[in-house]
DNA sequence: GCAATTCCTAGTTGATTAGTAGTATAATAG
DNA sequence: CTATTATACTACTAATCAACTAGGAATTGC
């Protein structure tokens, strides 16, 4: 039951844009060098992270990308949510895994619980809690 | 970050055995009938949960499995553990995964901070409280 | 126009998951 | 004492997924 790379590096870019914020775009190419993760892949994850509406981005030269909001806004839960896809531990927990046995699992009750714990905390955090 | 079939099924066989004890062996068959499980795939598991030694075991003709335990003294972390393996979320807050830049690491803490609420919860839990 | 950048999509490789399959060993009923 | 019904052990396999790699199109500043 592991985070794949993709909510790790996620956080990690989030971390590094609002560690290195001042205003201007920050290139692809300055992330990925200072956290060490090869720059293509991580243009993926970005792109995950663009199309939740979380970067604020310029194209063409001088382009980049920054936070499109306070670290203080970003729930680490909508950035995990983002690019890691759901968190459920269990696929009948999904949104397409409902289970016709729902009602005689014995387990179900168990693993939704565990579901809560897991999205309670993860959304008890803030990006601003991760940088302090 | 799914739990695997492993951990699912073994929780199903075990709630099985509670449910269906009556002091007698329970053959591999019909436990695999019950829970609609492969026999085959199923024996591995068992493997695993009789190695653990949660399990009383018999061979031969009329052999099969019982639990060596009450119910209640059966914690789902434990069995959890016993057949999926770790459960931490990331690799660096395993045994083997020691990272040498813990110490720097701005998400460290929020990964352990989750390692502990998942296993806090997995640990609360007694396979009495699942067949209820 | 050229260099530096983001944007988009497809391919590749290795590991892992979820099984199958076969055979050896053990115990009991008859 | 043998046939039957079990567990125990180990090797193999197909399919899926994670983690990249790669290439080119579109955009912008100088």
């Amino acid at each position: 039951m592991k985070i794949s790379t993709k909510g790790r590096y996620a956080l990690r870019v989030m971390i590094d844009l609002a560690l290195h914020n001042n205003g201007k775009y920050i290139s692809l190419k300055e992330i990925s060098e200072r956290q060490e993760i090869s720059n293509k892949y991580l243009e993926q994850i970005i792109a995950l992270l663009n199309k939740a509406g979380y970067l604020d981005t310029a194209r063409g030269n001088t382009g980049g990308y920054k936070l499109s909001k306070k670290p203080k806004e970003y729930i680490v839960g909508d950035i995990l949510r983002a690019t890691e896809g759901d968190l459920a531990p269990i696929y009948c927990l999904t949104e397409d895994g409902e289970c016709n046995k729902q009602k005689k699992c014995k387990t179900y009750s168990f693993w939704k619980g565990l579901d809560d714990v897991i999205n309670e905390y993860i959304d008890g955090k803030t990006l601003e809690d991760l940088i302090k």
